[in-house]
RNA sequence: CGGGCUAUAGCGCAGCCUGGCUAGCGCGCUUGACUGGGGGUCAAGAGGUCAUGGGUUCAAAUCCCGUUAGCCCGACCA
């Protein structure tokens, strides 16, 4: 009962002073106890906490860690996208903060702790009230006869620009890396997927600021194999995968992702020289053919498609597959119309068409444009007679006899040969990357997976220096932005994400390292005196020696008790019933293994102890 | 933000189509007895503005309209 044994003690120490000077130090208590080893644990007897179990999977909840969760009392949902964290399950996610905290430490980073409240001129300084639109969270409120805006921090790239502008100066104070573990807000447009997708979650965000890219490869470095271990110990499987920067801007980045069948990422990997990117930054490995010109080939027929604009309808009214079409998208490369083709049954990369137009921008282009280079509404472009530049996808040039939009309104055209009927002078890699498609790295084939992106780690530059006027002078006296990293984990999805990896069909299996406790103790019957003679003694020598103990004291059946401590997954367990005390044993089980290992009782403490000393 | 579904006891559901007595069932909960090594048995109980506002009707959980909330698919997503 170490918090009990805090509160006391603050309670004490504060007596009746004023109630906002003892928030204070109970605060100040609470957080040295973090740093406190020996006050780190959680002896728990059950009747005395939260732990509210459930038999039945509640209708709303769909993948494993989300059932698991509610079902083994770790969370409850308040709203869609925001769930309360009930003992057992903040105890994982202080666990994993823990280890979070002490890889930050490690690393070199130092931890502060900044605003979720934040005013909203700061996102305008930055452009981002824009970019995050909706996603930010954002209300006025009075004060006074003055009226004030603010925003709820989505992320701090704004605030810790600002403070570090105020107070760096000089190229002598860098290099730096802050970090804090934060409550984050962003109004997820679909919360889902329980506590992995939710408007208000934890989530550790660090910011490096440097001189040079040297300083900040070396910041990045740190933290790239900062996040490896943090995840290595919370004993997830996870893939770094290269990734597209997004709007947070910058030019190199990682995700890291833990491949998940219910993962919302797609990943792509070789599985033989070990390439891995999202699919959005994903390359391929396909090489450019450029087709011969057929001679006396027959001129595409046109064929009437009467309100069929999109691949879905003109396949079905063609009876033909996607896989035979060219799609024809208008984009606005810098404002300038650009058509580009890709086989009809694959998708556009932005990322992609935006280096091979060469352009800083590029967006779909708006109907009027659309009608002006194709001289037809929306849904019948075609590579015939198309009155702008087109860029080609590798797959296109491969298509012998393509069905192309008509660039007419109502009509498509069939029988159109690449390189024939019009120009392929030079083809490209536009589209996302797919499994089966060759790497890009060696003669394999790319993989793809579904992950769940649990950390992120981007090389921002001078994005945000540049914007929020945080600059510093070198030995020369010359003025120069800051640059910056940025690199974020996403705490309660990790937690999440270890539910949703380590689990089995009675229930979540913890690794160690991140258990809400290491042991569960089961007397059998407590109404055995002799039992919980013995239970207590454990209980207690296992709490000195500073072990995690979850005692289930309750009165119930053995089979209860045994299907409770599956579903809450603690580790090791011991159970000490009638039958182990006849024979002077206690029996002592891996909560992920079948065997059953039987310590005599006077040693069961000391044998639990080795036991836990050889996982961690 | 588009499309779909749902809302009845703490959880899971039936009842609604075809309006009609006191709104049911399983789990959980309370009390008692039995029981005691993988969610036990028996008995007696508690617990419901049938999401919400309006309408139709002699009568609405049930039919109609609105609202709210939740879930799913898609779009979006540092």
């Amino acid at each position: 009962m170490a918090f009990r044994g805090i509160y006391r003690f603050s309670n004490m120490a504060v007596g009746l002073r004023v109630f906002g000077n003892a928030a204070k130090m109970r605060r100040f208590s609470i957080s040295s106890a973090l740093h406190e080893p020996r006050l780190f644990r959680f002896p728990m007897r059950w009747s005395q906490t939260f732990i509210p179990t459930m038999k039945e999977v509640p209708a709303e909840a769909e993948v494993p860690s989300h059932q698991l969760m509610l079902r083994a009392g770790m969370i409850r949902q308040l709203m869609a996208g925001a769930y309360t964290w009930l003992p057992l399950g903040y105890r994982a996610v202080r666990k994993v903060s823990e280890i979070v905290r002490q890889e930050m430490d490690r690393a070199g980073a130092v931890e502060l702790f900044m605003p979720a409240l934040q005013p909203i001129e700061i996102f305008e300084r930055t452009g981002r009230r824009d970019a995050f639109g909706n996603v930010l969270f954002n209300f006025e409120a009075r004060r006074g006869d003055r009226k004030l805006h603010f925003a709820l921090g989505p992320t701090h790239e704004e605030v810790i620009t600002d403070l570090m502008a105020r107070h760096i100066s000089s190229y002598r104070q860098m290099p730096i890396t802050l970090y804090q573990i934060q409550t984050k807000f962003r109004n997820e447009e679909r919360p889902r997927f329980g506590v992995l997708r939710t408007s208000e979650f934890l989530m550790k965000d660090a910011y490096s600021f440097g001189t040079s890219l040297e300083q900040l490869n070396t910041a990045y470095d740190a933290m790239y194999n900062a996040y490896c271990r943090i995840f290595e110990r919370c004993g997830l499987k996870y893939l770094p995968v290269e990734a597209e920067s997004g709007p947070i801007g910058g030019d190199a980045s990682h995700e890291f992702m833990v491949p998940a069948s219910n993962g919302e990422d797609f990943v792509i990997h070789c599985p033989a020289c070990s390439y891995a990117a999202n699919q959005e930054r994903a390359e391929t490995g396909r090489k450019s053919i450029l087709p011969t010109p057929v001679t006396n080939a027959p001129a595409p027929a046109l064929v009437p498609t009467p309100d069929a604009g999109s691949i879905e309808q003109v396949s079905k009214l063609l009876k033909s597959s996607p896989q035979a079409f060219i799609k024809t998208l208008i984009y606005k490369a810098d404002g300038k119309p650009v058509a580009v083709l890709l086989r009809g049954d694959h998708t556009a990369n932005e990322g992609k068409i935006r280096r091979a137009a060469k352009a800083t921008s590029v967006e779909l282009a708006d109907e009027a444009t659309i009608l002006q280079v194709t001289t037809a509404p929306v849904g019948f472009a075609g590579p015939i007679g198309i009155l702008c530049p087109c860029l080609i996808d590798h797959d296109v040039a491969n298509i012998s006899s393509a069905i192309v939009g008509a660039n007419a309104k109502d009509a498509h055209l069939t029988g159109v040969i690449p390189g024939t009927h019009f120009p392929v002078t030079e083809t490209f890699d536009l589209r996302n990357a797919e499994a089966e498609d060759p790497c890009p790295r060696c003669s394999d084939t790319l993989r793809m997976v579904h992950g769940i992106e649990v950390g992120h780690v981007f090389k921002l530059g001078t994005k945000y220096s540049v914007s929020m006027d945080a600059r510093y002078v070198d030995a020369q006296e010359v003025s120069h932005p800051i640059i910056m990293g940025c690199y974020g984990i996403g705490v309660t999805r990790v937690v999440a994400s270890i539910v949703e990896t380590c689990h089995d069909e009675n229930g979540i299996i913890w690794p160690l390292s991140v258990a809400p406790c290491s042991v569960m103790l089961i007397p059998l019957n407590v109404t055995d005196p002799e039992v919980m003679k013995v239970s207590e003694r454990i209980y207690q020598e296992l709490t000195d020696a500073g072990v995690d103990v979850l005692m289930d004291d309750r009165d119930q059946r053995p089979g209860f008790k045994f299907k409770d401590a599956d579903l809450i997954g603690i580790p090791l367990r011991i159970t000490i019933g009638g039958k182990g005390l006849a024979e002077g044993i206690a029996e002592v089980k891996w909560r992920g293994s079948a065997e059953t290992m039987k310590p005599a009782i006077a040693d069961t403490t000391a044998f639990v102890r080795e036991q836990l000393a050889g996982r961690s």
